[in-house]
DNA sequence: TTGTTAGCGTGTCATATGACACATTTTTTT
DNA sequence: AAAAAAATGTGTCATATGACACGCTAACAA
C-alpha cells in the first residue's frame, strides 16, 4: 500500500524503492489508542493504511480544536517537532483501530543521504505536501461553513461516516448544533 | 537583503551562494501595478524586498477574499501554478510601491541541479515554508477573529498601519465593519 | 444482562455578525 | 485648487450562530 503510494511520486529503481520500504515499520493501534500525547516530541512520520486518526489541540479556554482528521492513504506528522526536535503541544488519538507505517526520523535521514535520486524523490513529496497544503488552507478561507462540510462530504465520505459528527464539525470550524442544522436543511431539500 | 535572508539557512560556500543570488533579478512594481493577472500561469518566485503585495481570489459569489498580504523578507509564489505549470485564478497586485527579486523556473530548477548542497540548501527552505504554514493554518483554526488581529497587529504592526483596514478584515476573514467594532473595543480598553 | 458512558437529535434564547445605508475623511485625479 | 473617487467610521436591523439544557439511543464495560 505503501508501495503504491510512492509509485505515485515517480518510478524508482527496485533496489531503491525496497530500501525506502525497509526503513518503515507496520504497526497497529486499538480505538482509543494514544499516538501521540500531549508534550512530546515527535520522532517519526506515519503513513495510515487503515482507520482514522484525531489530530487536535486546546484552545486557551480548554476547548478541544480538532486540526485534522488523518484518512487512509496520508503521511502525516506534527511537521514543526519531526523537524525542528520541539514537544508538540497538540495530540493526536486513535478514533478507530488504526493499522498505520512508522519512518523513525534516524531512518528519514539516512534515505535523503543515500542517494540524490532519493533525496530528489521525498523533496518531491514534501513539495506536493506543501502545495496540497496551502490550497487547502485557501479553500478554507473562501468557503462557508456548509461548503466545507459539502466539500468534504464529497472528497471524503467514508470518513465523514465513520468519524463522530462533533469532530467534524470542530475540524470545518462550527459547532455540533450549526453543523446540525445545515444536515437537517439538506436532507429537507 | 536576499543574501541575509538566505544566510537565515545556514551557511553556503561563496561561490554558491553567488550563483544563487545571480540567478535573481531585482524589479519594481508600482501601487497598483499587477504582478498576477487573473488566469495566468505563475513562472516565478518572488522575494519580497519592501512594500506589501495583495494576494487575493473570489467566491463563488464575486466576492473578493485576501487569501494572503505578502510583506518584506518574505519569498513567495502560487505553488501550485509553480510545480505544475497550471493556470493560477488568483491575483496578486501591489498595495504600495513594491521592490522584489525575481527567480525564475528555470533558474530555479538550474539552482537544484548545481550541486548536492544548493539543492539540499534550497529544500530546507521548502520544508520551514511548510512548517510554517502548517504552523499557521492551525493557529488560525484555534484563534478567534480577535485574537487574530491582535496576533497580527504584535506580529506584523507595520502592516496593519500600511494596509487597508479592509484588507485586514478580509485577511483574518472577517468584515469591515467586525474589524472596526474590534478596534473601537481594543482602544476603548 | 445490566449499568454506565459517549454520542446524537432538538428546542430555547442571548448575542455576535453581516448587510445596508449614509456621513465623514482621506486620497487621487483633473 | 477643485472635483471625483476611494476608504473609513458609525448606526440600525434581521439573522445565523453558540451556549445551554434535556431526552434518546447506541456502544461499551462490569
Amino acid at each position: 500500500m505503501l508501495h503504491d503510494y510512492f509509485k505515485g511520486f515517480g518510478s524508482l529503481p527496485h533496489d531503491e524503492m525496497d530500501f525506502l520500504l525497509s526503513q518503515c515499520t507496520t504497526k497497529e493501534l486499538k480505538k482509543g489508542g494514544v499516538l501521540i500525547p500531549p508534550n512530546h516530541h515527535v520522532d517519526s512520520i506515519y503513513f495510515l493504511e487503515s482507520g482514522y486518526l484525531h489530530y487536535f489541540t486546546y484552545t486557551e479556554l480548554g476547548e478541544r480544536v480538532t486540526l485534522k482528521v488523518v484518512s487512509p492513504n496520508i503521511c502525516w506528522t506534527i511537521l514543526d517537532s519531526f523537524m525542528n526536535q520541539t514537544p508538540a503541544e497538540d495530540e493526536c488519538v486513535a478514533l478507530t483501530d488504526v493499522r498505520f507505517c512508522e519512518l523513525k526520523r534516524s531512518n528519514y535521514f539516512a534515505i535523503k543521504d543515500k542517494s540524490k535520486s532519493l533525496s530528489d524523490f521525498i523533496n518531491r513529496i514534501i513539495e506536493q505536501i506543501l502545495s496540497l497544503k496551502v490550497i487547502e488552507a485557501n479553500n478554507k478561507s473562501k468557503m462557508t461553513v456548509e461548503e466545507r462540510y459539502l466539500d468534504l462530504l464529497q472528497k471524503n465520505p467514508e470518513m465523514v461516516r465513520e468519524v463522530p459528527i462533533s469532530i467534524i464539525a470542530s475540524l470545518i470550524g462550527t459547532s455540533r448544533e450549526t453543523l446540525h442544522r445545515i444536515r437537517r436543511r439538506l436532507t429537507a431539500a
